[in-house]
Order: C-alpha cells, then structure tokens, then sequence
DNA sequence: CTGAAAGCGCTAACAG
DNA sequence: CTGTTAGCGCTTTCAG
C-alpha cells in the first residue's frame, strides 16, 4: 500500500480511503489510486484491516452428524451450500470447520481466537444443551434444527410437526392403516415429526403402534436387517414414513430385495427432498424444506446477533411433495 | 496477552513463546502461563499472529460444477469432506468459497489479500485452460481432476482410463455387446474414462458405436428423455456405463419407469461409488475412487507448492465395486 | 480534502 | 532463559 501511495504521489491514508471507497475523496483522485492498484495487482490486506478495524468477516460453520463422510446427508449439505451463499452475498466468508468430538471447546475458540465472528451449525442432533450451555456464554451461534421451547440459542428450521402430520395424513388419505415410523426420536427435529405423524394417526382414529416405530439414526445400515425381520415374522405395514430420505432410499432398497413393490403393498414418505429422490424409480414422495430461505434467514439470525440484538425462532414451512413412492 | 503477562508477572514476549510452546521457556513458568490464560478464557488472536507472522494457516477450497446446489454431485462433497479432514490433521483452516463465474479474478483474490495461502479446486470440468492460465502466475492452486498432460498445476486424480476400462471391460464379461456411455468427454475426467471404455471395446473387437454416446452432465434431466427415445426407437443396447453414479441412477430410474429390468436387461456401471450407491435395489456397480486419500493428497501437494517446490501429479488407483445392477 | 501519528494484537530479532 | 524494541499492513482519529 505503501508503494501505492508512493506511486500515486499521496499517503497511505489516501489510498486506504480510495480504496475502501471513502466519500472524502474526490473521484478524480480515488479512479487513480485505484487504476494504479489494479495495474500492479494490488489488493488490501483483509488480516491487517480486520485486525486495525476490529472485526472480522468469516463466520464458522460446521455440519453435525459426520455430514462429509460416507452415507452423509445430502440435505444438510444442500443447506451448507444456501449458507455459503447467502454470506456470499454479504460478502462473508465462511470458515468450514469439522466438529472435534475430543474437543468441546473446539467452537468457542473459533470464536475467542478471532478467527470467525460468529457460528452456524447446520443440524442438531443431540446437541440441544452442548448448544444452549456455549449460547450463555455469549457465544455468536445460530442452529439449523427443530424449533425447542428452552433454547436461548436463535434457530432456523423447518415445521417438523407440520411436515409430520402432512406426511401422514396423506398416507392415510391414500388408504394406508399400519403405518410404520422410521427415525430417531432421541433428535429433536425428529421427535417432531413424529409427533406430528403421532397427531395424524391419532385423528385418523388408527392405532399407534410402538412396534413400527424404528429409531435408526439417517443411513443407518440395520434398516435392512429391520425390514428383514418384518417380512420374516409377517408384521404387517402397509406404508413407512422416514425422517429423511435416504433412510426413505434404504428401505425402500430393503423392500426390493425382498420383492415388496412400492408402492403397490407399501408406501412410502421420506423428508427433506433431496435432489436425487426425484429421478428414483419410483420417485420418492417426501417432504420439502425451503434450503435457500434457510440459509438466508441462518445468516441474518446470526448477524443479528452479532450485532447483540435478541435471539429468535424462524420456523420456514415445509411442502409435501407427492411422487410414485406413495401413489 | 498484555493482561496475563501483567497478572504472570512475566513479558508479553514470554507469554507468546509459553503459549505457543517454545521450548525456550521452563516447564514451570510454562505451565503457570498457560493455566492462566485457560482460567481468563484466553486465546491468542490468530490474526494478529498470522499477520505478524507473515503467513495464513488457512487455504481456500472450492468445488465446481454447482456442486451444493440441487442434483449437485455427492462424490465431490465427500472430497470436500475429505480435504476437511486433511487440513485439520494439519492444523489448517478451510475457508470455503463460491466461484463467482462473473469474476474471474475472484480464486486469486483470495491468495493475494491474504486471506488465504493457496487453492484447492474439486473438479476440473472444462476449467483446464483458466486453471493453467492462474497456475502460471504463481498461483498456489491444486486440482482434483484428470492428469493432463500440459497441466501446469498440480493435480490429484483417479485413473480414469484404468476405470473407464476396467467398467467397460467388467460389462463385456457379464456378456454385453452393446455398451452405451453416457458422459460429457468435454470434462477431461470423463474423456479419460470413454477412452479406456473404447480401449476395453476394442480388445474385445466390440464396435464402437457413437449413437451409444449420450453427453450429458452429471444429472442432466434429458438422461430421462434419450432413454425414452431410445426405447421408442428400438436401439439396441444391452448395457450402460455412466461416467457418474448421480447419471447412472437417473438412468436405472428411466429404465425402470419404462419397466425395463436390470440388470436383466440392461446392466448398468456408475461411477463414484456414492454413499447411497449400495443402498439401492438394484444395488449399482460403480468405480470407486478413494476419497480419503485424495483429500490428504491434495493437501500435501498444496503444501508443497506453497513451499515453492516444483508442480507434480498424483494418480490415484480406482477400484471397481461389482453390485447387483450389473450381476 | 489530506497527511502525520498512533496502534490493532501479536512475534521475532536482539541483547542481555 | 527473558525482556526490550520494532514492526507485520492496515485504518482512523486528529489536525491541518
């Protein structure tokens, strides 16, 4: 910047001013500074400037749920990228970090080392308190995930309930009567849609039986041996509704390996839409999450609360998308 | 650190040496240091060090193609994944980024405000020519692509013809004799590929018929429309090698939705060997390159380069995983 | 409108 | 082994 300014016969100030587009300086003199920037290829510093103006413009972000590795969530991933841009859009950067189990602490230094100014965490699990305990301290964070009463953390996330119930109630109005659960409830996101499948059998007058509920967690590989189980023993369902699609995918896999057609003798619902779930055969009826609204509303919670302001829900709506799977 | 040094009765200079471990401090001093810092929540501010230190600890990745927007391609994600991974092990941070196809100017950018000290791009497409042009700079940059032969970055890749052949060649083995590839040969990786599936061809003395080439990207929604023109026009073809599995179950779906059965009918090999690519039914063949490997690789070469040594490839070997849909 | 001066938080010579 | 000193590259008062 020096050399700039040497160039350009003025100070360090003036170019500094120039190039952060500083209404004190005249045009004339700032398109010169700044042509002769771009002729030497000059570009400020963001470390530097960050650490005079006491800020930063990254904010962190990790995936729950080991979300890169094998059978991950392309859902979550799909949130990542409406992240990603969404800070882009800001022009924010976004620091990718991997959760360190081993390390609890691992988030709260992102933050207190400066290297981000605040966190995004795409999917909850069962983190609820770990999230609400680093949320007292202070700490910038913002939650993809289910809606609970007790956070003080701000979260985005769908209406699981909602999507529950619609999931359901659909099945039923397709003629289903055993409609089986598959989903870990010990999540909270889960926990509601199951509760809102729980509603939907309820009003439907049909049963709730705990025998077809299955709490696997997203990919699990014993869905296979469960379904096997089913068939061997004559359980009777005549749908599933899973908490995500690709468990939504696997079962459906289990079921044609044992030559089950879906949906002639069992329907099926999965959740979150993913991409690949509408060039299945069949295609896979599931329950849609606006994944751009999500990102974009992440980032503005975030930012509010790193401007200090209060933490707040924003519950997006879901759309149940109906396929082959359940026709 | 003014304030522990203070409280420690010690210089700034020897809380910054205790603090990132200097063997030049004693044991003792060290450790009453470091206990203070942890009881003040303190931690040093990677920026200013960074900036005094004269050097990021973090590198810039971007993964082309769209890759996190829908029908994105979730081989890529578990590269991203993977490079994740590697970085940490390393102590690095990953700052993940768009491209911006409206500014050009947008990867070296990163490198020269010194957010970041280098480049890892997942997937080449037909980028070859402007990676090249930014490699010739000086950029930092490595590719996870094909390994071109004027390619003057440096590059990690799977074998692409040794897939390519090995699929093609598997398929002739199971008895198929007409073979069709599906795969846009603009993206060097995918040319690579149909040139070992022309290779296993020939040896076989198969013919090679450029009707059975359909060029599509990875997801394209025509795959379903050439499979229906074909089936309405009565082509001939008894298998498919897809140059991505996310193409493959598009066309498994295509087939199936017009009651064609594989892999009676037509056997089909993917490419990849996605997560979700064993849970299906048909269960697809596929090509799998290793994931794990390729992330450290790319860091390591990254490292390399930005220790000025020399540019050099690494080629990856693949593995082709036989499944139902090709049995 | 512009420059001089101060200093963000840290590390690395250098001289004890 | 430790402290002093001098910046890293930038922005921002504060005085012109």
């Amino acid at each position: 910047m020096a050399d700039i300014a040497r160039l350009a016969g003025v100070s360090a100030s003036t170019v500094s001013r120039a190039l952060s587009g500083s209404p004190l300086i005249p045009e004339a003199t700032s398109q010169r500074i700044r042509d002769l920037a771009r002729q030497l290829n000059y570009k400020v510093n963001v470390g530097a400037a960050n650490l005079r103006r006491r800020d930063v413009n990254t904010v962190g972000v990790m995936v729950l749920g080991d979300p890169m590795k094998a059978m991950s969530d392309p859902f979550l991933l799909s949130i990542l990228g409406a992240v990603a841009d969404a800070l882009d859009s800001k022009g924010m950067n976004l620091l990718l970090s991997r959760i360190k189990t081993d390390d609890p602490e691992h988030l709260s230094t992102l933050v207190d080392s400066g290297q981000v100014g605040g966190l995004i965490v795409i999917g909850q699990l069962t983190w609820h308190d770990r999230l609400n305990h680093l949320a007292a301290t202070g700490l910038p964070l913002v939650v993809w995930g289910a809606c609970l009463p007790d956070a003080i953390y701000p979260v985005v996330g769908g209406d699981n309930l909602q999507g529950g119930y619609e999931a359901t109630n659909h099945l039923i109005r397709q003629g289903c009567r055993r409609i089986a659960f598959f989903g870990d409830t010990q999540h909270p996101e889960v926990r509601l849609r199951h509760q809102g499948y729980a509603r939907a059998l309820a009003e439907a007058g049909l049963e709730l039986d705990p025998r077809l509920h299955q709490a696997f967690l997203f990919g699990d590989t014993r869905i296979r041996e469960v379904i096997d189980k089913w068939l061997d023993q004559g359980e009777s369902f005549d749908a599933v509704f899973a908490a995500s699609d690709v468990t939504a995918i696997s079962i459906i896999g289990a079921l044609g390996e044992r030559g089950v057609a879906v949906p002639s003798q069992v329907k099926v619902v999965g959740y979150d839409d993913i991409a690949i779930s509408a060039h299945l055969h069949p295609s896979l009826s599931s329950v849609r999450q606006p994944t751009q609204t999500a990102g974009a509303a992440l980032v503005e919670l975030l930012l509010e609360r790193m401007a200090g302001q209060p933490s707040r829900a924003n519950m997006l709506p879901t759309e149940l998308i109906r396929r082959e799977s359940s026709a």
